[in-house]
DNA sequence: TTGTACGCGTTATCAT
DNA sequence: ATGATAACGCGTACAA
């Protein structure tokens, strides 16, 4: 049997009306009987009771993350940093593999006061009367909710400007085309308005997929391209891991004779095996945007924004200056 | 404001206790009525407020999953199917991906009837008063919980067992070795056990990681061994993806020239370049008594048991016969 | 400043 | 077979 307010009560002498003010912080207790009260109260091991704080207070101080496609990986990070940042609020969080649909039923039994979703799973009926926020692409033109997405156009411009000033003219990108993935075509398309943008040429190398090897397999198109470009885009950290070991075992000293950027702001760009400058959105910026976000929404009606980020490039050491012999060819 | 059953009541004339028990299928009402009572909360739209019945029952029925490692995604698979697992009982999952011990104490604010936890978390301290079961391995000789763990010699001895009933006498392993990861050294000492016993040589290949590239990178290592293996057991999905590519590139058939049995029993490895032969305790398995165990812990005192379950041979297409050249040879 | 009393939505124990 | 009522642990308006 744990102990409740009552018992704190009987023990400190007071009512325990005067507890539960206590407990709360509520300027109408003196700061004495507080501090004792607070005081027992961690002797006895106090833990308040959930259920009955809820019940009274209609309030669960509790979101749901909905993460359907857990066996993809790349949004883990983003998940851990998501729960860090719940940690320095009120608010807990709690995470559902299920289904969106059956995620969205058993938080709501739950009584959740909150949700966050990834955008993946699309036309998705937001359960009413219950706060929801979306990360991912923002394509619909009319929303309900609020969107974070990360501006994949500027991430792109920041990075081939980047590149550039440091002397590369021939740019490569290497990532998924041609699909129904929003998110992918908007890195791509981003690409290709800076190159134009910038009187440069394109070098699109169109990857079978998103994983480590697609990446690794991709690098043997980019040095089968007419212009062997200085500089390479890999489209997420897989793809671009894959692109650097490739690189190594070709004999291409990376930034040496090729540089690389890659696409996600993670601190695992940090440990590949030459430290990885990237560009986009800090994770844990997103995170906190996102977990701001929804708490925001929670408390005050937030209205239904489409709340594009912005990415940052990080530098570290696969991307340098452009090769002496190619400044001339270029 | 959502409906009560105090709501139902008034507008099926009825007390609300009466509603209560036609809600829990009491035998103390009468069939009509109850009919009448469920057909009301329907149209009413009646869910069950979880807080007030937690506050009385003091049972959440809901268990909590501690995840820590999310980045390491081998075990994606199972907690998918864990999850699923207990959508046919009634109980809940929630998931945490915080630390063993930051996701206790939030789960203890939960009052979660039970948790599960991966055994790669060590020396954790379980919960006093809340039922605790780990998936993992069995190393601790004394236990306060039930353990739920593969026999990794078992299958071992089965996969070898197998490819020596297909003529396969050069058969080699490929994983982690000398390391402190008691999981891996198992798998290990269960290929060398078996080997010795049949009277074969040990051919082992030290991997540098868990990771498909580990396993792309050690066939090198396989090929130039003294004695060719005709098949190989590999020690997990990413690491025999890897073989299995490699291979591929090399120019070796599979299961042609090359058997291949990969350690691990999940529906992906159906989806590989060549479907894979592998061993292990099927994952829905695994997670239906994950589930089993943590429930009957919650309801019935189970004991602190260590069960080792049985591996099973999934037969696909990665392993064959002995190929006619080395029949001879060996 | 502190204490009393009520209600939150249920279940469970009695009466009826 | 059904209804009244006391918990469950907490917050809070109101009284003292």
């Amino acid at each position: 049997m744990s102990v409740t307010i009552k018992d704190i009560a009987k023990e400190a002498n007071v009512s325990y009306s005067t507890v539960s003010k206590a407990l709360n912080s509520s300027p109408l207790v003196k700061e004495v009987t507080k501090q004792k009260i607070l005081r027992v109260a961690k002797e006895m091991g106090y833990e308040p009771n959930l259920a009955a704080k809820q019940l009274v207070r209609k309030k669960t101080e509790v979101v749901g993350l909905i993460w359907p496609t857990i066996e993809r990986i790349v949004l883990a990070t983003l998940v851990t940093n998501i729960s860090k940042a719940f940690a320095s609020t009120r608010y807990s969080m709690i995470l559902s593999v299920d289904s969106t649909e059956t995620a969205m039923e058993s938080f709501k039994k739950f009584q959740v006061d909150g949700m966050i979703v990834f955008a993946e799973s699309e036309n998705m009926v937001p359960e009413e009367n219950i706060p929801l926020v979306a990360y991912g692409v923002s394509g619909k033109s009319e929303v309900t909710y609020p969107i974070i997405d990360a501006n994949h156009e500027q991430a792109m411009d920041t990075a081939v400007q980047y590149l550039y000033d440091l002397g590369h003219r021939n740019i490569a990108y290497v990532g998924l085309m041609n699909t129904d993935d929003a998110l992918q075509n908007e890195k791509v398309e981003g690409y290709q308005k800076v190159i134009q943008k910038m009187g440069l040429t394109e070098l699109n190398i169109a990857t079978n997929g998103l994983d480590w090897f697609d990446g690794y397999l991709a690098v043997d198109d980019v040095l089968h391209l007419d212009k062997r470009p200085t500089a390479i885009i890999g489209s997420s950290y897989d793809i671009s891991s894959g692109i650097l070991r490739a690189l190594q075992e070709k004999g291409f000293g990376v930034p040496d004779d090729i540089s690389l950027i890659s696409y996600d702001n993670i601190p695992q760009m940090e440990t590949t095996e030459i430290p990885m400058t990237c560009i986009g959105v800090p994770v844990d910026e997103l995170a906190e945007e996102i977990v701001q976000t929804i708490i925001e929404r929670i408390e005050s009606e937030e209205k239904n924004v489409i709340k594009k980020l912005n990415p940052s490039l990080t530098e570290r050491e696969s991307a340098g200056p452009v090769p002496e012999e190619d400044v001339t060819s270029s």
